[in-house]
DNA sequence: GCGCCCGATTATGAAAACAGAATGAAAAAA
DNA sequence: TTTTTTCATTCTGTTTTCATAATCGGGCGC
């Protein structure tokens, strides 16, 4: 009932370590002395604890010129498993306990696939991979798109799936595994991957803009992944524009999907060419490549639609710069680099808003951990929810067992 | 040179309680213990202590139902200053240690002010002050217009007064004060000040914008102002937006200067009437309420004007509300309510584009401190800076104090 | 090869923090 | 009224954490 602040305060440090071995990817007892603000002594009695509980490894003594051997997370420990969808196809990675990959693992949707097709397959990729490790799974975060409550495990709605309201995610998870199992905004998990192990390394505040078939953003600020309140933080893509033609969203003018509607009903009002033709009989089935592939081949109209995009792509960028002065700015999906007019214009129009004291430190940058980003990120974000390093969380959790034991 | 754990640690404890009083106005022991996750028998101990430093004093016994007075922070230990100034007037408070306002000053600027003036006005108005205190002063926060380098210490821009870059604020008061002295944004100012004792209180998440002669936001996140590197957070003004006659920044749709000048040059190109032409003689002094007088009085050009300018704010708050998902959104500034049509519109606009699930918990508000908001929140900010609570920002004292000293 | 140096790591006694019991005093119940 | 409950605080012995000093163990100059 009453708080505990001994255990609380014990695990708060042992976890802390083992995050910031985690973080560092293996490092000295002195280090973590340093780094985590805790006497050498004490570190080197939970390092010792830590060791004998198999969490960690002392790795090769001749890696450390002075002192003891580095220490390392216990890869054979543990594994973390990360699941990430979206409209076209569901990713699993499943990663050991230092957060290395062990298997990984795509498949498409079929187009118009059923909210409950969705659901088992994802079901069935998790299960896949689970039987696939030789170590205890320890946690399955699930990254997933559109509206997502992280609080309770849902999607609450997303526009490129059918039906897909009020989606229990981690609810359907939990009868299939008997696991600790999260929901996350995909572009979070994103962000988080890159803060970790990506282009956000070393960064204290960035965040992380995703354009592909929607837009988002994750926020990292001050170290942590920044959710607001229910976890709704970071919808850029409803962001509203007034425009001549009334109000639009963010999604309408940059995402893939919203630049190639409003791209073909601008081709309707003008002349038609044999290109154009081509393009207007695809319809629906238009993409983004095809429109960068004509304005490629030539045609100045479309140069200019690609000019507009990477204008508007380059003023959100700034907006968001201008608002939150990040230290970078990581480019995630495929909108920004669809064509090197898009990213240079993008590029420009970023530098001409964007403040000059925030331009001196924030920068463009590309993601670096590609596709399976988000399966990733969520994967690792298990280790931070399995051994939380802050007090808050850990005497939360411990009233919540108590409740369940009393 | 190495950092003291058992020092900072102490410290920050320490700090920590007299932060928690100085939040809370007044508590018991107990629920220090509680809010803090410290021992009851610490939390006596250090109360003890910080009773017999002079810190803190017990207040009436018959206030506590049970167990001991509760504690008070000693409104006698010290006072902090606060200056606020903007292009048309400085203001000035000074509080007690408890955060109870002693004194409050304001003096006008006239119109053309040189650079050097301001700063003499505004070191003139900071000696009033200090002399006029009874307790020693122990900092003085400075919350600036126009771009901001706090670690700096200066404005690096502010267009509303003339020749105002690079203005070393830090170092001219320091010449006058031997004293902590920093400087802050005013609208991070007028933040904190509603986060602590305003309508900001009990929210972990919350942004304050305002909107008067110019755009500022100030962002709470995690209980914790954020500045964002360097310090540059929350630009609202340079956020731009595509229209049809180009790229427009926020501060020249929404600010009261801004949209003063787009409403003249728009009635330039209209038919004149009586009214109008009296508002087009004012030219340079035209001011906002000359414009929603004549609203009122019946023009529905200007009404309509009013209008998109409500519609303008409100797509603004929601954009900062998608984005951040704050729990509140706290206004301040007179152009949200400078006329009832202002308001409403955009309150609709923000419930408009505001996703349901962040609506549920975001919502408008006003503040509630007034015109010396900015002075307050920087004098109370004094505390803050004084008395840090976190190991991070006192290890670095530390490690300067050190370097001082070697 | 031999000591010396530097810096990480381990002993050791002292100080701080804790759990649990005891205290005291008001509120609630009998 | 008396008794019981409740709850903030203090007391007591124990555990944890720390500062300091000692130790250790590889580079480096001689």
């Amino acid at each position: 009932m009453h708080p505990r602040p001994r255990e609380t305060k014990l695990a708060a440090k042992k976890n802390g370590i083992l995050n910031e071995v985690f973080r560092s990817g293996g490092c000295l007892r002195f280090d973590l002395a340093r780094r985590l603000n805790i006497n050498a002594t004490m570190v080197g009695n939970y390092v010792q604890e830590l060791l004998a509980e198999g969490f960690l490894i002392e790795g090769d003594p001749a890696a450390a010129p002075k002192g003891r051997a580095p220490l390392h997370l216990n890869p054979d420990y543990g594994s973390f498993l990360g699941i990430d969808f979206e409209a076209l196809r569901a990713r699993g990675v499943l990663c050991d306990f230092a957060g290395n990959v062990l298997a990984q693992k795509e498949i498409p949707f079929r187009n118009g696939i059923s909210r409950d097709n969705v659901l088992k397959q994802l079901t069935t990729l998790a299960q896949r991979l689970v039987e696939s490790a030789d170590r205890p799974v320890l946690s399955v975060g699930i990254a997933a798109p559109g509206q997502v409550d992280c609080a309770g495990g849902r999607v609450l709605h997303y526009r490129l799936l059918s039906d897909f309201d009020q989606v229990p995610l981690r609810d359907r998870f939990a009868t299939t595994f008997d696991l600790p199992i999260f929901v996350e905004d995909n572009i979070r998990a994103v962000a988080y991957g890159e803060f970790l192990r990506g282009s956000g390394r070393e960064c204290r505040n960035f965040i992380c803009l995703a354009v592909r078939s929607g837009v988002g953003l994750g926020i990292v600020i001050d170290g942590r992944l920044y959710g607001g309140t229910n976890g709704m933080a970071g919808e850029a893509g409803y962001l509203v524009t007034p425009t001549a033609d009334g109000p639009q969203l963010a999604t309408e003018m940059v995402s893939a999907t919203g630049f190639v509607k409003a791209t073909l009903r601008m081709l309707r009002t003008r002349q038609i060419n044999p290109t154009r033709k081509q393009l207007l009989e695809k319809g629906a089935r238009l993409t983004l490549a095809d429109i960068v592939q004509s304005a490629e081949a030539g045609d100045e109209l479309l140069r200019e639609r690609l000019e507009q995009l990477g204008t508007h792509l380059g003023m959100l960028a700034a907006n968001l710069a201008n608002l939150l002065a990040p230290e970078r700015i990581v480019l995630a999906g495929e909108v920004p680099n669809c064509s090197r007019v898009v990213r240079e214009r993008m590029e420009r129009t970023f530098r001409k808003f964007t403040l000059p004291p925030i331009l001196t430190s924030a920068y463009l940058v590309d993601g670096t951990l590609g596709g399976f980003a988000g399966a990733l990120g969520a994967a690792w974000m298990g280790f931070g929810r399995c051994f939380p390093d802050d007090e808050g969380t850990l005497v939360q959790q411990l009233q919540q067992n108590e409740q369940c034991v009393g």
